[in-house]
DNA sequence: GTATTTAATGACAACGTTGTCAGTAAACGT
DNA sequence: ACGTTTACTGACAACGTTGTCATTAAATAC
């Protein structure tokens, strides 16, 4: 493979000069620029990478890291539409996108401390997660498509209003006449499970309904799980009259569950999801459900991150929070009257 | 941050023999490699990676290429799906994975040909794509999660028997009884769609059923492309009794159209889907629908480009077929006496 | 005509590692 | 006691770039 060199005894001119020539620089005269750059495309000359970030500390490269396993990542719509908002914006930004799906093994801040990217972008990390120490003090540039603590702002983040989302959901139903809602949760682990929870609380008391505590039930964010919840909140001595779901799949495994438990959706039950997944108005009934712009939430995150490690970072504020919206379908219909 | 000559300077001994304690190599005692490590260990010394894969050439990443639009690639489960496998097998062999959505701009073999990647996976890569030229050119190492060519046995590949599977829908759908069967395609400039047109015509030909031209319509992988052509299948002088899709997603898209229209699935209309996407089983009714093993179809490819890499090439073989098979769910039906 | 600026170029060090090879001291064989 | 092996160690070059600074020649100023 062609190096600088080759380059430079080709046209006869010195390795800095070709250089210049490669990186556009001013102080070139037309003849030697010309004469390089036939020697360049001659040569199919390319510049090595690794040797250019060794001397200049950029690896123009930025790192998404998901820590949970492969096959949650990937059958979850909800990271897919987070990262192709990230990559859409790298890639117009000729940044690499390096994908790290560490599952508590490999401490993630290495990737920064071992020169491997220029900053991290953080989706789902769990509370308390062990490897944010060595995050901090590695100083690394990062963001996180959630929110990583309950009160912490040490760390920037780029997240929807769950508590707000969720609280439009319950003031839909209890307009409905929905009196006993039941909250189908992802595991409270993660700061936005516990948001939606104290949506869920709030609005309870707004509305002075009684809070049960045996409808909430906390699972994980698949349809699986919400089909196991719906079953065990409709074998409840009081079954409620409506679900609100941590997110879609749950919602879709719920509608599953109370079809094969003989209730009509939404006939008998109401359901609620939280995304708004593209398949979301392609299930029957299509889902209302309440909408957070994901692909958003991924393009604002990685901009953000962009611009604070190019140093623009003076007026960006360090948290965003991103509005959530009540979609409307046909999963939800009045309370039957009891 | 620490480099190898602080710990050197630390512990008084040479920048080598930092270097050997480093990558765990024998020559050195006992006494010397503590000293170090505990230097290493006050210093917080991690080794800068492009330092390394400057001198030893090796850069440790692979480069996962699709060249489209990242939106298109993440509303479709089928790229997330090999992404998963792909993931998973580099994970768990330490080897970074790099993402890049190449939507025709930049050639892609300067991934590697300016050693940022070690290899490349091609997915889904259309027939005449101008970057293949400069990837042979490149000498990259790569395989394909998809033959990018009709018969061209240069670039290795790992990808499903497209016509096979279609070829089992056709079996079923004849069956049933069905003698006016639709296909509706995806981009005809991918191999797998030609492929899957092969099996079409073939099932055609073994079951001297005739070859109607307006049967087969062209679209692209996507819900909305499906309703589309669902809607212009049923236009037709005599529209078919069952439709095959190209993939789930054309398939819930024709299930939406078609009973906007008033038919009823399976009880008016069949319709067969490919791929076995997770959301076939919750759709209504859940689809019948050709299964390939998309998963296993990343992980294989990367497990066969990492052995080629490292030099274990002789035992693989260039080119991986994997089977497919007919998941027989609610979608289809008898055809209704005419 | 001389001093001063400007434009273009190159020699060399630096980035942080690993590879090559030579060196030293201890252990061993006879 | 002397040569030979063995175990450990370090000096130095190399990887392919870019940054710093010096050098040269031409252009400009007075």
């Amino acid at each position: 493979m062609a190096t600088i060199k080759d380059v430079a005894r080709l046209s006869g001119v010195s390795i800095k000069t070709v250089s210049r020539v490669v990186n556009n620089m001013a102080e070139v005269s037309p003849e030697t620029r010309q004469k390089v750059q036939q020697a360049i495309l001659e040569l199919g000359y390319q510049p090595n990478n690794m040797a250019r970030s060794l001397v200049n500390g950029r690896t123009n490269t930025i790192g998404v890291i998901i820590p949970h396993s492969a096959d949650y990542i990937f059958t979850h719509p909800f990271f897919t539409e987070v990262l192709r908002g990230i990559a859409e914006v790298l890639s117009a930004n000729n940044v690499n996108l390096l994908l790290h799906l560490a599952h508590g093994r490999t401490p993630y801040a290495n990737l920064y401390t071992q020169r491997q990217v220029d900053g991290l972008i953080l989706m789902s990390i769990p509370l308390g997660d062990p490897n944010l120490e060595g995050l901090a003090a590695s100083g690394a540039p990062c963001i996180g498509t959630c929110r990583i603590a309950e009160n912490d702002n040490s760390i920037r983040w780029v997240d929807a209003d769950f508590a707000g989302g969720v609280e439009q959901a319950m003031e839909h139903l209890i307009s409905l006449g929905h009196r006993h809602i039941a909250l189908l949760t992802g595991p409270k682990s993660l700061v936005s499970v516990r948001l939606r929870e104290q949506g869920y609380r709030n609005s309870l008391k707004k509305n002075d309904l009684p809070l049960v505590d045996t409808y909430i039930l906390e699972g994980s964010f698949t349809s699986e799980s919400g089909h196991a919840l719906a079953i065990q909140a409709m074998q409840l001595p009081h079954p409620p009259s409506a679900l609100v779901c941590g997110d879609d799949m749950m919602a879709f495994g719920a509608v599953q569950a109370l079809k094969e438990l003989g209730r009509r959706v939404p006939e008998d039950v109401s359901v609620v999801g939280f995304d708004d997944v593209s398949l979301a108005r392609f299930s029957s009934p299509p889902l209302t459900t309440i909408r957070q712009d994901t692909y958003q939430k991924g393009r604002i995150a990685a901009e953000a991150l962009l611009s604070f490690i190019r140093g623009k970072n003076d007026t960006a504020p360090a948290q965003i929070m991103l509005d959530t919206s009540l979609i409307v379908r046909n999963s939800t219909a009045p309370a039957k009257h009891q």
